[in-house]
DNA sequence: TTTTGAGTTGTTCGA
DNA sequence: GTCGAACAACTCAAA
């Protein structure tokens, strides 16, 4: 009877599991882990929204490996120091588990293979949640694409995709003893603040694979247009999940592939988001430093160099709770706060608002964010602001500047976004909320606050500052 | 090896 | 109201 350990990480689920799969098929008792290691999260420790995901997650895990008869093992402290623990007393002598890409988990996940290996461990390392590993995917002359057109061209011309793997049985789901419940790590907020999120939320492969039927069937036909309109749920929302592994890219292109070859389409226009996300441009200054000579002389300070302001103020408390005066940022800034999650083209807005009108870091915005955003994904979050803030990898316009009247009126037409999130404003005509300059009184009246600053001469401060940037 | 042209989730201005 | 140009920095892929 031979035993293997298999550790999940932020890979919570039983289908498409590469190194679940493979641990199943060599093994007849598999002992499944998750080890809470605070310690080893560094700077980027799981913001209060993600614990929360993380805790129904692994709630999730633990049920549906119990209608197997099995049981997730739940433990606490530093993550050799379990292991050995586990697997001596199990009995293993073999470890699995899926790759990480963050640059801190890369380093911890190479130090736990070592130790494990001098101690006379197998371990085994799969491919994890991505649907080509960063670094098989790379330009004629071997760097990361910066571009995204080409990126996804060649992504596109390795199709056929990879197919899914089936739900993992183990012939004998093993239980140690001294298992924690899922409680006991202390992941939900002390102060209850979740009720708006647990109604919109489902965390668990389950809960993801209901989302994604609900997409395949009504949203993706019309993906396209739909997904940019916040007040419709024409995106997936699949992100949360998708972060925690819970489901994958793959089976989600397999199942789009299939409902579009029933409905008589040749293929499916797959969303770029999703190829995105499953790209993980990873470098390992990425998260703190930015690539661009020009750009990463303004990164040190600020996202845009502060002309005429002595001391620049912390992250806008005005900006985090939803008050800034202008509609779209603070529906939002709102939406985040109540639900964790926020639509992707207002999450450009609300980020060109703090960076390029309020000038302030991209840190700052990244920051909260990853505080309180449920699919808080280290390379999507950091690479996104850096994206918005001018001073990405890729070879964005220095003058993109969002202008929030103009996005409202063009993606949330009828106000429906606004008034959901603003519901002080809801008596007001759509009219008067996309052009709220002109009406100050009227927003005024409804207990709405002035604008925190002139949106056009904000715009003009900040293109004057870029301009006046050396070059490099 | 060097050059050229497309691409880049936007806004504004003026015809 | 619609449309094209301007803003002007940089990467990638084809020529």
């Amino acid at each position: 009877m031979s035993t293997a350990l298999v550790l999940f990480r932020r890979d919570l689920r039983l289908a498409d599991n590469p190194a679940l799969h493979a641990a199943c098929s060599a093994h007849d008792r598999i002992l499944p882990v998750y080890v809470h290691d605070p310690a080893a999260d560094g700077d980027w420790a799981p913001g209060a929204a993600s614990r929360w995901w993380l805790h129904h997650s692994l709630r999730a895990l633990d049920q549906t490996l119990s209608c197997q008869d099995g049981r997730l093992h739940i433990a606490t402290g530093d993550t050799l120091t379990c292991i050995r623990q586990l697997c001596a007393a199990s009995g293993a002598r073999a470890v699995y588990w899926s790759r990480r890409y963050e640059p801190a988990a890369i380093a911890h996940d190479s130090a736990l293979k070592a130790a494990l290996r001098a101690d006379g461990i197998e371990v085994h390392s799969h491919s994890g949640n991505l649907w080509r590993e960063p670094w098989t995917l790379a330009t004629d002359g071997g760097q990361p694409y910066r571009v995204f057109t080409p990126f996804w061209r060649r992504l596109r011309a390795q199709l056929p995709a990879p197919t899914p793997l089936p739900i993992a049985r183990a012939r004998q789901w093993l239980q140690a003893d001294g298992g924690l419940p899922v409680a006991a790590l202390g992941l939900l907020p002390a102060i209850r603040w979740d009720a708006g999120m647990a109604a919109q939320w489902t965390p668990g492969e389950a809960g993801a694979r209901e989302l994604l039927e609900i997409f395949a069937d009504d949203a993706v036909n019309d993906y396209a247009k739909s997904r940019d309109l916040p007040a419709r749920h024409g995106t997936s929302r699949l992100s949360p999940h998708l972060h925690f592994g819970e489901i994958t890219p793959v089976q989600i292109h397999a199942l789009l592939q299939q409902r579009a070859q029933q409905a008589g389409g040749a293929s499916v226009r797959t969303s770029s988001p999703i190829c995105a996300n499953s790209a993980g441009a990873n470098s390992p200054t990425t998260c703190s430093t930015t690539s661009r000579t020009r750009r990463r002389r303004t990164s040190t300070r600020a996202s845009m160099p502060s002309l005429g302001r002595r001391t620049p103020p912390p992250c806008s408390s005005r900006w985090q709770r939803g008050r800034t005066g202008i509609p779209l940022v603070d529906a939002g800034m709102r939406e985040l706060w109540h639900t964790g999650w926020m639509h992707n083209r207002v999450r450009m807005v609300v980020a060109s608002f703090l960076t390029k009108n309020l000038r302030q870091h991209w840190h700052h915005g990244a920051r909260w964010f990853w505080d309180t955003l449920v699919d808080a994904d280290l390379a999507n979050n950091t690479l996104g602001w850096q994206w918005v803030a001018g001073c990405g990898a890729d070879a964005a316009p220095y003058f993109r500047v969002f202008n929030p009247y103009l996005q409202s009126a063009k993606f949330d037409p009828d106000a429906a976004y606004l008034k959901r999130w603003l519901p002080e404003l809801a008596a007001l005509p759509a009219r008067t909320l996309h052009e709220a300059w002109k009406n100050p009184s009227a927003l005024a009246a409804c207990g709405y606050p002035a604008p925190m600053v002139d949106l056009a001469a904000s715009r003009q401060a900040a293109l004057a500052a870029w301009e006046s940037l050396p070059s490099a």
